[in-house]
Order: C-alpha cells, then sequence, then structure tokens
RNA sequence: CGGGGCGUGGCGCAGCCUGGUAGCGCGCUUGUUUUGGGUACAAGAGGCCCCCGGUUCGAAUCCGGGCGCCCCGACCA
C-alpha cells in the first residue's frame, strides 16, 4: 500500500476525548474513528488487525474442532422470552421494535439463538457433540462506553457453544478450549492468564476469565509466576495442559484468595494489572431446559444436552494488545497481527535511487508493506512509522540507496541494521 | 444511573464574565527553502460559533429548552 494513496489519517495532536493509550493510540495512528459514542468504523489499517485477530481465532477455533457459522445480528424477542432473558436482561439490551410493531433486540449474545438452531437439526444423540461457533457484531447499550474500542457498545465477538450428552464430555469441550485460547492469544505475542471467575448473567457454574497483562488494566491479578515460563503451554495433551494451568495460582482481585497466595514462595508471587479478552464457561443444562431443548439417547430416554459456551473479545483485543505493547512513541505491534509487516520509509522522494529500491521492496512485500511515497521530510516519517508500530521499518535514504544499501530497524528493541536490498527483505520476511 | 465538564474551520484551543462585522497553533493548497528524527519564509483556501426559541437596534457571548460528547463513581465482553 501506498501511504499516500491510503485513508490512513494520522494526528499529530491527540484528540481531546481520549483518556487511555490504545484509545489514542489507536486515533492518532489513523485506525479508528468514532461514529458514536461506543460506536467506530474501523479505517483500512485498523480493519487489517481486525482480520489478522480474526484469522488467528478462526484458526485455533477450527483446530480444537469447533465449526465456522454466523448468526445474525438482530434476534427475535420471543427466542430471548423462551429462556426468561428478554426480562432479565435489563437496559443493556438494545431492543427495537419494526414497522409490524414486533419486538427485536440487536444481539448482546447468542445463546438462545444457537440452542434454538441446533434445537431444531439435531434429534438423536449420534449427532453429538457439536460446537458451532461464529465471529460476529454485538451490541451493549453500556451505561458508560468509554477507553475506545475496549469498552465499546458495539464490538465483535468469537462466541462457540458446545453441546455434549453428559457432563464428561462438557467438560472435554471446556478444556480443548482453554487451550485452544491460550494458543491463541500466545501467537498474538500477548501473555494470556486463565483466572478463575464468576459466572455472571450467563449462568453456569464453572468458568475462565482470560486476562491480558498491561499496566493500564481495568483489574487488579494476582498470579504465580510460573505462568511466565510459558511450561503448561507446551504440554499437547488436553487433560495435562488443564491439570497444570488450572493448578497454578491466578486470580482478579475479586476473587482473591490470601490464604492460597501466602501459600505461594514470596520470588513467585505477581502483583499487576489485566484486561479481560475471553471468558468461558461451562453452562449445564440451563438453556437447553430452559428452552426445551431434548433429544434421545442411547437407553432411549429423552435428556437435555450439556452445554458450553466460550467468547473472545475480538476488537476489544486490538486495543488489550496495544496497551500491552506501546511505548511513548506509539504501537508496538506483535508480528502475528500487525497492519503491515514493515514499513519502507523513501527519505528522498523523487531521488532516482531511492525511488528505485522502494518500488522493488514495496513490490515484492505486497499487501503486508506499507510504501511511505509521500513528499514529506525524513522527520515525519519516522515519526509516524513509530507511532503505526510496524514491526520492521526499511529505511532507504540517498547515502546508502547509492550502494544498494538500506537501514532495517526493528520496531520493538529499536535494532538497527546496514543491510543490501535483498538481505533486509530475507530479515523482513524471515 | 448519581456527580462534574465540554460543544467555535479537519485536529488542539482562545474569545463568552463586561453583547458591537470570529481569532491562534497544527493540518490543507501554491511557491521558495530544507533534505536522516514532526524545517523555515511568503501568499491563500476553509466557519448555519451544536440545535430551537427568547431578550436586544445588535447574540459565539445574556436567558429558557433540547441534543451530542467526555471525565469520576456504581456496572460490564
Amino acid at each position: 500500500m501506498r501511504l499516500s494513496k491510503s485513508l490512513i489519517p494520522a494526528l499529530k495532536e491527540t484528540p481531546s476525548d481520549a483518556q487511555i493509550a490504545s484509545h489514542r493510540l489507536m486515533l492518532r495512528a489513523g485506525m479508528i474513528r468514532q461514529m458514536a459514542s461506543g460506536i467506530y468504523a474501523w479505517l483500512p489499517s485498523g480493519y487489517r488487525v481486525l482480520n489478522k485477530i480474526m484469522q488467528i481465532v478462526r484458526e485455533e477455533q477450527d483446530q480444537a474442532g469447533a465449526q465456522e457459522m454466523l448468526m445474525p445480528t438482530i434476534q427475535s424477542a420471543d427466542l430471548w422470552r423462551e429462556s426468561g432473558r428478554y426480562d432479565a436482561y435489563g437496559k443493556e439490551m438494545l431492543r427495537i421494535t419494526d414497522r409490524h410493531a414486533r419486538d427485536l433486540l440487536y444481539g448482546p449474545t447468542n445463546e438462545e439463538m444457537i440452542t434454538s438452531l441446533v434445537r431444531d437439526s439435531i434429534k438423536s444423540y449420534r449427532d453429538l457433540p457439536q460446537t458451532p461457533y461464529h465471529i460476529q457484531w454485538k451490541f451493549r447499550d453500556e451505561v458508560r462506553p468509554r477507553f475506545g474500542v475496549l469498552r465499546g457498545r458495539e464490538f465483535l465477538m468469537k462466541d462457540a457453544y458446545s453441546f455434549d450428552v453428559d457432563y464428561a464430555g462438557a467438560l472435554a469441550a471446556y478444556k480443548k478450549m482453554m487451550l485452544a485460547y491460550m494458543r491463541t492469544f500466545q501467537r498474538m505475542g500477548i501473555t494470556a492468564i486463565p483466572m478463575r471467575a464468576d459466572t455472571g448473567q450467563i449462568g453456569g457454574d464453572l468458568s475462565h476469565e482470560f486476562h491480558v497483562l498491561a499496566s493500564t488494566g481495568e483489574s487488579g491479578v494476582f498470579y504465580d509466576a510460573a505462568f511466565e515460563t510459558g511450561d503448561a503451554l507446551a504440554e499437547t495433551d488436553v487433560e495435562l495442559f488443564y491439570q497444570k494451568m488450572t493448578s497454578i495460582y491466578a486470580a482478579t482481585d475479586e476473587k482473591h484468595d490470601t490464604a492460597q497466595w501466602a501459600k505461594i514462595p514470596s520470588e513467585r508471587q505477581r502483583e499487576g494489572r489485566g484486561i479481560e479478552i475471553g471468558q468461558i464457561f461451562y453452562l449445564g443444562q440451563k438453556y437447553s431446559q430452559a428452552m426445551n431443548f431434548a433429544i434421545t439417547g442411547a437407553d432411549g430416554q429423552r435428556f437435555f444436552p450439556e452445554m458450553g459456551c466460550y467468547g473472545i473479545g475480538v476488537s476489544r483485543l486490538v486495543g488489550a494488545i496495544i496497551e500491552a505493547r506501546h511505548d511513548e512513541a506509539g504501537i508496538i505491534w506483535p508480528d502475528a497481527v500487525a497492519p503491515y509487516r514493515a514499513a519502507i520509509l523513501n527519505l528522498r522522494q523523487g531521488d532516482a535511487a531511492t525511488d528505485g529500491i522502494c518500488e522493488n521492496l514495496h513490490t515484492q512485500l505486497g499487501a503486508d508493506g506499507l510504501y511511505d511515497d509521500r513528499e514529506e521530510r525524513a522527520g515525519v516519517k519516522f515519526a509516524e512509522a513509530d507511532l503505526m508500530g510496524h514491526p520492521w521499518q526499511i529505511i532507504v535514504g540517498p547515502r546508502g540507496a547509492v550502494n544498494g544499501l538500506v537501514e532495517l530497524k526493528r520496531r520493538a528493541t529499536g535494532e538497527r541494521w546496514e543491510l543490501a536490498v535483498q538481505d533486509a527483505l530475507t530479515k523482513v520476511l524471515g
């Protein structure tokens, strides 16, 4: 992409209504623009990040045996009356009336809908287990939206739902999903920690929240340093993984148990702040019962399937990753989710040598390269590249260009190398 | 939902108290300059001063009513 032709409106000054780092940086880097309170438009570079995150989530869900589908954003109130949640949900639910005066709502979650869908098509225990998921926009009419995409009203979420014949099956699904979540977050270059959680409005009695460590996080977290080593993640057997993962202490401040905490050697005690980016729940038969989803078992008797639900805040992750990965100059994208893998900075636009090298690099990098071909001073290009946080900057100036050399800069570490064009490219692509 | 604050060119703000033909910085356009960390000079373009009503000879400014947005708290993926 050529920066001169892109819709990536970077801002030199900070918009006054952005309080925290990720919100400020997303606005300044031209990733998003607010369209209404808690509602954002995703501009090209922000949308690229969103898509990369979505893709990683998708791959890991598929890997865990879940099947992708897509449910609508608008739901019928009748569906929610079946479970009793239409009245229970409160003002966070955005209620809509259509021209025929029928009650609709913009979905805040999809338990009712998926249960009804599965109920209508699954009639035998032989068809279970099933784990459908989708990645769709949700709406919760928060009293007070804030922090940009971390706490918007409209947000993109991956939600999966498992249906099993018995508790053992549901538990196996739960464990498998926890493993998939940890792999998902690891691939995105962030440290996430699963913590025992309340089940809140969703229901059920077994639940974990996943928190990204970030100094600006909303909740205080306490955890055992054993999480930092990543040993448990190397475990490929689901049972062993789950055992290891859940035997290490980790809790948010609400669920912090000081007696348990005291048993951990002090040199391994870690306190910090976290942002919740996902939560998994064992639901039991709450919804299958409420919505009369019964099927015939091997013994010929009718039974209610055991359910679980599993959410990841996809749009929130964009903000959470930035909270965890930024400095005074701007964002520091992990390679896997960066909008562009490398920026090509032409320091002397119009110079035959620099133009030639830049065009060549731009072609070879394809869609993952962002070419700053604007008629701007070097300082402007440096500052903006740091702000946008590309993992690599390929700096092409007239001094090196005559000898076929460019400077490669790694955003995360500040390291620089003077390299031949092809060597720089190899390093970036490697 | 309680408490506080703000709406003035794209962005950040001043002007409002004490009514009198709308201003600054950044950005944008053109030219010159500069050429490896947000360059300098010059000339320009761009505004229903959030909306509606009232007071007044005259309202960005005073009064009333709306709407929007932000911050603190309670609440939440």
